[in-house]
DNA sequence: CATTATTGTTTGCCAAGGCTAAACTATTTG
DNA sequence: CAAATAGTTTAGCCTTGGCAAACAATAATG
């Protein structure tokens, strides 16, 4: 260290207590370490959700379908068939539409259900319709199920 | 199959409620693009956040505090800490503490903000602290401005 | 002040998730 | 039923963000 910062990096015992102190080092670590993790599997989730509902309301889920909605190349989608496949949420053959899996059926069902635990918790919050549906894509997969609880269970106070 | 499907995606121009059908094509690309966007930026923000904390809290910020706290090794940071430099958020000299620039620094008080706004959102909503932490950390970044200064507002009820 | 410990950097590797271009398959239609 | 069109997959490339291990600089200590 260049300056003369008083008692290096030590301060076993964290001095300062403003409004928001660091968190003690493991814990943040974990935070991150959540994060992280969550961004694994997040994009896995969307595909997923997408094939559902895509299977739901239309009655099959076409790459291309999934492509143009997710904004994203066919290869793209096409490579991503094949990772889901590997990971046994999609029953898939060459040039055919796909399925889900029952695990992959069960992930999809989960998601739907949190994003839309979300969704009308936005909704409720009073948040416009378009900016509830870009922001609940976002935070799904970042709500812990203890404040998913509490999102439900303010939208349906408000509701009755 | 040659599923007869009228290709037709019914522009719902208001929403349904709660069924939830598919959006519009072109809204559902949004979001995910929206999405997309905000994980580019995420971890930029997340590092930009920390040394700001650092800075703020410590007095300096040094490549292995960042590590132990992201819980990543220091070969991950000091890589980080290369792009950091070449987006002009940080200024480095090898081997020396860092510090950001007025852009990273703005940013940094933005995401100090938006991360505040966010966990003390979650604390009024009664989440407990730990859960709100995890969460808060996770959704920060995906929050538009007009979900966040709802939730301020609602904070802001709570408290008085 | 020489040595050891700590901290920071570089190098080389890997997997994920994008892309385009080109090849291949299936479906539709003339 | 063959050709055209639409849809899918493959190949090859790029960028990010991880890692471990080797190396370099700085700090601490005997």
């Amino acid at each position: 260290m260049s300056h003369s910062i008083p008692s290096s990096q030590q301060a076993s015992k964290t001095p300062l207590q403003s409004g928001d102190a660091l968190p003690p080092v493991e814990q943040h670590a974990r935070q991150y370490e959540t994060v992280r993790n969550a961004h694994e599997t997040e994009l896995i989730e969307d595909y997923v959700e997408l094939i559902g509902d895509l299977l739901l309301h239309r009655g099959e889920a076409r790459a291309a379908d999934i492509a143009s909605r997710m904004a994203v190349s066919q290869a793209t989608v096409s490579k991503m068939i094949r990772r889901l496949n590997e990971l046994g949420l999609v029953k898939s053959q060459p040039y055919r539409s796909l399925f889900l899996t029952p695990e992959g059926q069960a992930m999809a069902n989960a998601s739907r259900e949190r994003h839309g635990i979300v969704l009308n918790f936005l909704r409720a919050l009073g948040v416009s319709d378009t900016t509830a549906r870009i922001d609940a894509e976002g935070m799904e997969h970042h709500v812990s199920d203890e404040t998913l609880a509490i999102m439900q269970r303010y939208t349906d106070e408000k509701a009755k």
